[in-house]
DNA sequence: TATGAATGAGCATTCATTCAT
DNA sequence: CATGAATGAATGCTCATTCAT
C-alpha cells in the first residue's frame, strides 16, 4: 500500500537534490585539504569535518579514500582542460595556440597552486596501492592535448611533417612541467618561462629550413 | 614517544663505523624493497628482514625511515650520475654526447626498473613529510647535468648563445622524462625514443639557421 | 608519526559527547589498573579491555596515555576532598575536625587502597614527562584543604594567631601522610596512628600557654 | 704452559683497580642523569655514554638498570646521612640538634637539586617493578634519625616522655618534607621555612606545660 | 540519507639486555 | 675487563572503515 504513495509522482527529483551538495561539499573539502597536505597527510575524517559532515557521511559518497582522490585527479584533470582549451578559442596560428597553452597552464597553477602537482605527483604513487585504472590518465590526457596542438600545427605547415604526434605531445608535455617546475622553484618569472618554452618548442617542432 | 619527550637532548651516537657492511646489506634492502613496492608500502622492519638483521639494527643505522628512503634516492641518483658521466668518456660532439646520455639513462632504467621512478615520484610526496633537504636535489643535480651538457655543445657552437641553459637543461630534462615515460607504457622501443629525443632535442637547441 | 608532521594542526574533535558512559568505564577501569599496577605498567590496550572496548576507542576519550592518568588523578581528588568535606559537617571544634578529617582520610585509603598512594606518587613522575599542570596540585590542594581548618581553628582560637596557614597546613599534610605511611607499613592501628596525629598537630598549632 | 705463567705471583692488585674507578664514574654518572631527568627517562646506554664506557660495561656493574638506581637511592641517602650527622657534632640541645638537621636538610637539597626528590619519588614508583627490597628503606631510615633526636630530646626533658618515638620521627619527617616541597615550589625563603619548622615541631613534642 | 561511536589490524619506534670479539 | 653491534619483544598511537541508530 505504501509502495502506490511512494509513486506518487513528484517531479521525479533529481538524484537526491541534497546529495548532490553533499557530494560537492566533500569533493571541494578534498581538494583544498589534498592539494594542501597530500594524499597520505589526510584522513576520510578529516575531509568529512572540513566538509561539515558526519564521518560516515563520506562512505556514503566514495567507496573509499582512494576514490575520492581519484575523483578530485579527474576535476583538476577537466577544469585544466577545460582552462587550456578556452585559451584556445579564436587563436588564428599554432604559436599563439602555443603561447596561450602554456599561459593557460601558468594561471591554472596560480590560481590552483599545489593541486596539479599533488595531483600529478601522487596519482603515481598510487599506482602501487592498486590504482592502475585512473594512474597516468592525467598525463596522458594532457600529452594528448599537446598532440592535437601540433597536428593542427602540421596542417598549417609550421610542425614538421615526420613528426609522431604523440611522443612530441609528451615531450611539449614534459618541457612545460619541468621547465616550469625548475623555474618556479628557482625564482624565473613567468613571462621568461613562457619566453623560454615558446622559442624552444617552435625550433624543437619546426619544419627543416 | 610522547612528543613533549622528544625534546630531551641526546648526543647523536657515533654512527657505528665497525659493520659498514650492515649499513649495506640494510640499504641494498631498502633500494629492493623501496624500488618494488614504493615507499609507504615498505616498513623498516621488512628492510630488517630482506637484510637478514633485526628490527632494531635498522634503526642503529637509520633515524627513522624517512632517512632510509632519502639514503636510497641519494643511492640512485649517485649511480645515475656515475652512468651517464661514464656515457660521456671518449665522446666527440654535442650530438654524441645527447644521444649517449639519452641511452645511458634508458640503459639505467631498464637495469634497474622503478628505482628511478620510485626515487623521483615518492621524493616529491615526502616533501610534505618535512624532507625539504633532499626533496628535489634529485631533479636539479640532473637538470644541472644537462645544462653542462649544453654548455659544451655551446662552445662547440652546436647551441644558441642566447639559450638560457638553466632552463634548457630542465627542459631537455622534461623532453627524456616524459617521452620515455609515454613511450614505454605505450610500447615504443627505445631506439624509437633515442632517435625522437635526439632531433628533437637538437633542433630546439639549434643556433638559427 | 615523524615529529616534523606532527605540527599539523588538527583542530580538536569535540569529544564525543554521546558516550558518556563509555568514558565513565574507560576511567573506572582506568582506576582499577593504574591504581593496582601503577602508571608504567598499564597500557592504554590494558584500560580498554578492562573496560570491553577496543582499542582505538581509548584514544577517542583521551588523547593519550598521560592524559588519562591525570583524569585518574583527578577524579580520586575530587573523591578525597569529597570525603573529607562531607566529615566536616557538624564538627563544632577544631579538635573535632581534626580527628574527623584525619579520619576520613584513613577511611578513604581504607576503601580505595593503593588509589591515594599511586595518584600521588606517580603525579611526581610524570612532571619529568611534561604534565606540569597537574602535577602537585593534588598536594597543593590538599594543603589548602588543611589550611582552611587551621584558619577556623584560628578564629576559634585554637591556633596560635601568628601561625602561617598555608605552611602549617603543608606541615600537617606531611605528618598525616608520612605517619600513616610509616604507621601503616609497621603495623599501627588506624586509633594509635589518629591519637597520635591528634596530640601531635594540636600541640604544634596551639596559642602559647 | 701458558697458565703457569698467568699465575706469576703480581702483588694481588686489589679488585681491579680500574674496576673500581669505572664504577664510581657509572653511578656518578647515574647520579647526573636519574636526578635529571627521571628514572623511565635514562637509559643504560645513557650512563654508559656519560660515563665515556661502552654499553656493554654497564653490565658488568650492576645486574639490571634497577640494580642501578637503587645504588644511586644508596647514595644519596648515605649521603644525606652524613651530612646531617656531621651537623649535629658538637649542638648541645635538642633545640639546636632539630634547626641544624633542618639546615642541613636545606643545604644538601640546594647543592644537589632534585637527587634527594627523584631518589624518593621514584623508589615509590619502583615497588611495582619488584624493587621491595631497597623500596623505602630512604624514609625509614631517615625517620629512625629523628626518632633518634627525639629521643636524645627526650632523655633532656625536652620532648614529651609518653612520645611514640617512632611516629614522631615520620611526623617530623613528613612535616619537613612537606613543608619544604610547599615552601619552594611557592617561594618561601629557607629561613622562613626553618624557622617555621622550628615552632612547629617544638610545640608539637613538649612535655605538657 | 546521515550520524558518529566503535573498531582493531597495523605502524614506526624504543630500549634493556646479550654476546662474540 | 671492555667493547659495541645486534637483538626482538613490547609500546603508544593511528586511521580507514563499519554499523546500529
Amino acid at each position: 500500500m505504501s509502495a502506490s504513495t511512494a509513486a506518487v509522482q513528484r517531479p521525479a527529483e533529481a538524484p537526491g537534490r541534497r546529495s548532490v551538495e553533499t557530494r560537492a561539499r566533500l569533493l571541494a573539502a578534498a581538494r583544498t585539504l589534498f592539494a594542501r597536505d597530500g594524499y597520505h597527510a589526510v584522513r576520510p575524517q578529516d575531509v568529512a569535518r572540513e566538509a561539515g559532515v558526519a564521518q560516515g557521511t563520506f562512505y556514503q559518497y566514495f567507496p573509499d579514500k582512494l576514490a575520492c582522490f581519484l575523483a578530485f585527479v579527474e576535476t583538476v584533470g577537466a577544469e585544466l582542460g577545460a582552462a587550456t582549451d578556452a585559451a584556445l578559442e579564436g587563436a588564428t596560428s599554432f604559436e599563439e595556440r602555443l603561447v596561450r597553452s602554456v599561459s593557460a597552464t601558468f594561471a591554472f597553477a596560480r590560481t590552483h597552486p599545489r593541486e596539479l602537482m599533488t595531483a600529478m605527483a601522487d596519482s603515481r604513487v598510487l599506482v602501487a596501492e592498486g590504482a592502475q585504472t585512473l594512474g597516468h590518465t592525467l598525463f596522458d590526457r594532457w600529452a594528448e592535448y599537446w598532440a592535437d596542438i601540433l597536428r593542427i600545427g602540421q596542417a598549417e605547415g609550421r610542425v614538421r611533417a615526420d613528426l609522431d604526434l604523440k611522443l612530441a605531445g609528451a615531450s611539449v608535455l614534459g618541457v612545460v612541467r619541468q621547465s616550469s617546475a625548475y623555474g618556479y622553484s628557482h625564482g624565473a618569472s613567468e613571462a621568461e618561462l613562457t619566453e623560454h618554452i615558446r622559442r624552444f618548442i617552435l625550433a624543437a617542432v619546426a619544419p627543416d629550413r
